[in-house]
DNA sequence: GGCCAATATAACCGCATGGTCAGACTTTGC
DNA sequence: GCAAAGTCTGACCATGCGGTTATATTGGCC
């Protein structure tokens, strides 16, 4: 690759990773350009050179974060096991919100505000993907493999609780008065939600090795 | 009363007013004091005049708001039907959230942010009052009268399904290719999740008028 | 009526911000 | 080697912001 490529790859994506945690940190109206670029390590005029202004490096930010969602669910068919699938799908969503709570939480100020800048992704992509995955449900439910529930309510309901974690981290952990999550919240949180929202589709959890319905996780 | 006592009454609630209809649109950084000024009719130098800075503005609303919240839940104890109890939090939850979304998008952009100007109600307040609710629900397991469950994850799970429905109102109004929610919405998404969350917590839903398991809401 | 405190408001200030621009420097293609 | 194209950056500008101040107006009270 030419080196002028790969610089300007570079740069981009280092502009990119810096926008993403000070959006994360400060909203967009509360990031600056100047305080993206100073996480960057570049002049503030570099970052306008390569992203044209602050609207553009938001979307952008935007465009890749929800480009590397849902992807678990995705590839669910009629013919698997809805436990499997609902635990496995909610069990990742809350991996993901533990790990990296930052992208959930600029999607969900951008949602909050009414999605000024992202409104085309819920249209076009995110309305289309909820009708593809609810029929999935709905055949499950029509050949008696699960309770009879409204699949769009559902999939809100997966989205609300595992996003919960990241959006609402700081609730949570005052609440439960923590410092932050560690690696054995993962499992306890994805045991109590799926069995709960399992349960109250008439599935039993598939089967785990430590079982964790009751105890909170007290280190 | 005194006419000034009125008048300086009458313009704190006319502003508290604006300010929350400005922060429930742009958020804390999006909103400027002469946008609530604006709104409120008010010259922008009176705004500061009565609560000095812009800070102190959104804390006045925030507690506004936070100060008329979880009043259904508080009265329970381990007396009551849980089955009761939490069908009926969940839907005034749900009502609430239909009805007033600004509210809660003022509170959750807050939180989201790390809840820089709110985390003593967090700290001294909200934690307390999930333990007490925790050893209501507690009470309720150990007589066996619900499957076991981690109470604060039950509680976590009930704020944000129904939260859900305010904060991202603009999604779930996307995805279902809805204008506004309608009255009979109230009740079918309230069947929904307390019937789902019921069953996973192995309660049976309490008998209602409509039975709405299945169809979703469509006008 | 007359005095004082409370209320109202226009004009103003300093500062941070998004964005521009001219020009320096670097790489590429020939 | 050299010109063209692409990259980089300090200096600059206009705007909008939160907040102050000086001054005018009003209402309460004796």
């Amino acid at each position: 690759m030419n080196k002028r490529q790969q610089t300007r790859k570079d740069n981009q994506q280092r502009i990119l990773q810096a926008a993403e945690e000070e959006f994360g940190l400060h909203g967009f109206k509360g990031t600056t350009i100047q305080n993206v670029a100073d996480r960057a390590g570049l002049p503030k005029a570099n970052v306008v050179y390569y992203f044209s202004n602050k609207v553009n490096l938001y979307t952008a930010v935007l465009g890749r974060i929800t480009r590397s969602w849902n992807d678990v669910f995705n590839r669910a068919t009629a013919e698997d096991d809805p436990a499997e699938v609902l635990d496995h799908f909610i069990r990742a969503k809350i991996e993901q919100s533990v790990l990296n709570p930052r992208a959930s939480r600029i999607f969900a100020m951008e949602i909050i505000q009414g999605a000024p800048h992202h409104k085309d992704y819920l249209r076009q992509y995110l309305r289309n993907w909820v009708r593809d995955r609810a029929t999935v449900i709905e055949q499950w439910i029509a050949e008696g493999r699960m309770h009879p529930v409204d699949p769009v309510q559902l999939i809100f309901m997966i989205w609300a609780t595992t996003q919960h974690y990241a959006d609402f981290e700081t609730q949570v952990l005052t609440v439960m008065n923590r410092g932050e999550y560690e690696a054995q919240d993962i499992d306890h949180i994805g045991d109590c939600v799926s069995t709960i929202i399992l349960r109250g589709c008439g599935l039993e959890p598939p089967a785990r090795s430590g079982q964790a319905d009751q105890a909170p996780a007290r280190p």
